[in-house]
DNA sequence: TATTCATATGAAAAACATTTCATATATCTT
DNA sequence: AAGATATATGAAATGTTTTTCATATGAATA
């Protein structure tokens, strides 16, 4: 299979989609992200914002960063985390459109 | 928030991407996926071609079809179903790209 | 260089999702 | 109607991810 970089060659892999998903597929980590959608932040100030434990923060950022989801740079002491907007903005897009126009608003209704 | 049907409205409820998420956060989903996308399939014939137990396959599509991830129609006493692929399809293609311009390539490796 | 502030990390516990297996349901066939 | 086939379902067991908490690291400052 051909990879050059950055050429779009749909339905990879397998694993990257999973390990993708899982990443996403959290409260706490969406929480971080919608945060990160106006403007970058370091830990402690998402932390206090989402009035969550730093540790739990600090915790989520690494897989997310891990994943390329967000990005990281220094500050002195402190990590300011910004979010890869390119993949992520439409991503969410996707959802809207899809709970909106399949799910009747209230998209995905968790079973039983 | 203006609700009306099939508007975009961006960055709606933060319940639904999780539910969202967490529905393709599995291997097995993602097989069903990538093996609905080219023809819909009846349930006995998808848990062949993944090599997979049935009652698996189906847990596996209640959730899908839950979030309108897949569709069903009946026919006889088989169950086709069929990938919503407005939605998935443009929704892998972004991963897909997010590996290849962001991961080179091996996207999302897995931490530890 | 000792202290403080900001963040990261490891590991056990807790929460949550999937798998398995036995069985139920529903349609078709005879 | 009885049997066969296709699929669904509930619940316990299993597996995976997140949370918690104690502590480590690393940069800044006094």
């Amino acid at each position: 299979m051909n990879k050059k970089a950055c050429e779009a060659i749909p339905y990879m892999n397998h694993h990257s989609y999973n390990i993708f998903f899982t990443n996403l597929a959290n409260p706490l980590k969406i929480g971080i992200i919608l945060a990160l959608r106006k403007k970058e932040r370091n830990v402690g100030d998402i932390a206090k914002e989402l009035s969550v434990e730093q540790s739990k923060i600090s915790h989520a950022l690494k897989s997310l960063k891990n994943c390329k989801i967000v990005n990281v740079k220094n500050r002195g002491k402190e990590r300011i985390y910004s979010l890869n907007k390119k993949t992520i903005l439409p991503m969410l897009e996707l959802i809207d459109k899809h709970a909106i126009c399949y799910c009747k608003n209230k998209c995905c209704v968790k079973e039983k």
